[in-house]
DNA sequence: ACTGGATTTGAACGATCGTTCAAGATATAT
DNA sequence: ATATATCTTGAACGATCGTTCAAATCCAGT
């Protein structure tokens, strides 16, 4: 015998990752979440096991999110630096409304957490270090396509990459005042080290 | 009749400074906070009125060290330009030993705060943009020595290295792996934008 | 319809949260 | 030495924290 909870997992997790997106890990409490979530705190346990076990949850799925928009961006574009272009744009522009946060989820949780939370604080630095992996792949891509020059070395620019969106978000948050963000973009990609 | 408090408010400030900068301000508590500035509740309140009072002190103490910091180097540095390179690399290499955390206040502040906490996270917004116009006057310095192109627009290389640093600062708590920090810094004072 | 195992519910737990305030301690002016 | 204004102390407040678990509910198999 058996039954099926009624609940459903992927909706649980998507609205527990923007509950936790917006407000934060600590700021977060087990009543916000079995609110945004509409479970009890038994089920949420007997699935999840703790807060933190949603947290990695929402973590992944988060990480996940960001691969796949990259890989649909991917299907529709001819060039993997526009793939990218686009997809920095999208990070850093069409989030800022809509978005639970104009923050990257990952970045914020690598800026909130210490090592009193090693296991989560892990999650969000692998899950980065996942997403600038792709960053690199589209750029050796890119390499054999003749976007960008063969002896460029592809982690270093996927690397620069990485700390363009997380300053740039982390800028745009700062001053919410319209800024240049599509030109300042433009720029990263069109001078070095590009 | 007066009798002045006995506890040294600079002192007490810096402790708590550095307790809210490794902990940020959700996961420090009232007891953390008394611990760590050996005062009793009665007293902070008399003082700071708040928990966010305390923070907001510490907030405007954080910048201060900054923006001290930057003069420090300015005194003993003859180039403009070698003034802010010294600091960027201070802030992103030497803070990885020692400090309470290898981001920036600010912009931790910046991340993990909402409008929530809309006036704190104000005071992080414009004490970062404190910090930026420091820049921006050692960048007009540098162009009237001739160390940055006269057409070159000293605000928006301001917003660059601003950038730079918060995506450079989060880039090495992700990775604690050993970086070449100090190479990627001096490639960003010899490349566009300077 | 009944039964039995799985899921869901929500009250309750002890701990800790930010904050208050009456009582005690202290330093200065007379 | 005494009085008084000020500062310090720490117990206590109600609220909320993350978590537990017994009871209620549900559904598949007979």
């Amino acid at each position: 015998m058996s039954k099926k909870p009624k609940f459903n997992r992927d909706q649980v997790i998507s609205n527990a990752t923007n509950l936790y997106w917006e407000k934060g890990y600590h700021a977060t409490s087990m009543r916000n979440l079995q609110d945004a979530i509409d479970m009890r705190p038994g089920s949420i346990y007997a699935e999840f096991g703790s807060k933190d076990g949603v947290f990695k949850a929402s973590l992944q799925h988060y990480a996940q999110l960001g691969i796949g928009q990259l890989h649909s961006i991917r299907a529709v574009t001819s060039s993997p630096l526009g793939t990218l272009k686009t997809f920095v744009k999208q990070a850093v522009i069409d989030t800022q409304a809509g978005a639970p946060s104009c923050m990257c989820m990952l970045a914020k949780t690598v800026a909130e957490l210490t090592d009193e939370q090693e296991d989560l604080l892990n999650v969000a630095k692998e899950s980065l270090k996942s997403v600038e992996n792709e960053f690199a792949s589209l750029i050796v891509e890119a390499q054999k396509m003749g976007e960008v020059a063969e002896e460029k070395n592809a982690s270093e620019l996927a690397r620069f990459v990485q700390i363009q969106i997380t300053g740039l978000r982390m800028y745009a948050k700062t001053n919410d005042d319209n800024l240049p963000l599509e030109k300042m973009i433009n720029e990263l990609f069109d001078h070095y080290p590009f």
